[in-house]
DNA sequence: GGATAATTTGCAACTAAGTTGCACTAGAGT
DNA sequence: ACTCTAGTGCAACTTAGTTGCAAATTATCC
């Protein structure tokens, strides 16, 4: 994992940005969280490492961290945003509706076949697609 | 369409609530456009028709109405609530990024095997799902 | 048809997520 | 250590949505 926390710095560094504390953390935080998280999980992550940043500096980073693309955004149903580390697979999501956990799947089912189709039959030029399952998860059942 | 129009107003009639203007014109803006809309979409649809209604009162009646189970909720993952009559089939939706149009489609192919296999794996209770395409429609490429 | 009681509506004030402008601070290279 | 630019924090703002309360309107009963 420390690895990939080197890495993704060097990144950073590579494309002409400077390395601050706040930098530092949201990366390492990326690394250690896998699940998609909101700006507001990012900042109550950063103060428990005792880091006071500002909303609009993490909104700002998060940005930043999507152009170079060492994170990617998700626009969730729920009406959240949520940012994670975009060298993940393309995936699909579980979101609990009672405690608000999200867990990621992969599907072996692919969705190309559909975009295909949907080619052929709207003449809507798929880009990308966002599936999400709601329910309870195995603690909340 | 009209047929339907009284159909639904029978119903909130039966369920307690009364008639006013308002549910009126809501019922017949979502018997007219079969589209899912946003209520702000539908608070400047209600001004076309010259009924100068406020946002309180259509957030209010939405949540009416989709309790009555006239309308459903779509949470959109352009992280827009959206609102269409419940008696449509489930369907799945086409957005375009450029005019933020929406379109619905069927597809054949059925999520429910993947559910099936959710449950095995994940030990996660499906209830709902959501499935959204992004990209351009056919004015827009 | 008119009075009454309860529901519906509108207003204003509020919350939460996210954005913007500007002044201050701190990295990185010399 | 100095300097210049990038990064940060603050305050003020926007937009979607919510809440409490007073005023208006609906359905009902006579």
């Amino acid at each position: 994992m420390d690895r990939l926390n080197q890495k993704l710095i060097e990144k950073l560094k590579k494309s002409g940005e400077r390395i601050t504390p706040i930098r530092r953390a949201l990366i390492e935080n990326f690394c250690n969280h896998p699940k998609p998280q909101t700006p507001q999980e990012l900042l109550t992550n950063l103060e428990k490492k005792g880091l006071m940043a500002n909303k609009t500096t993490v909104y700002r980073q998060l940005e930043i961290l999507v152009q170079i693309g060492i994170i990617q955004e998700i626009n969730f149903s729920d009406r959240s945003k949520r940012y994670e580390l975009s060298s993940k697979d393309h995936h699909h999501h579980l979101v609990c509706q009672n405690c608000k956990k999200v867990e990621d799947i992969n599907l072996d089912n692919d969705l190309d076949r559909q975009e295909k189709k949907i080619w052929k039959k709207n003449h809507f030029k798929v880009l990308q697609h966002s599936l999400e399952f709601f329910g309870l998860c195995n603690r909340c059942q």
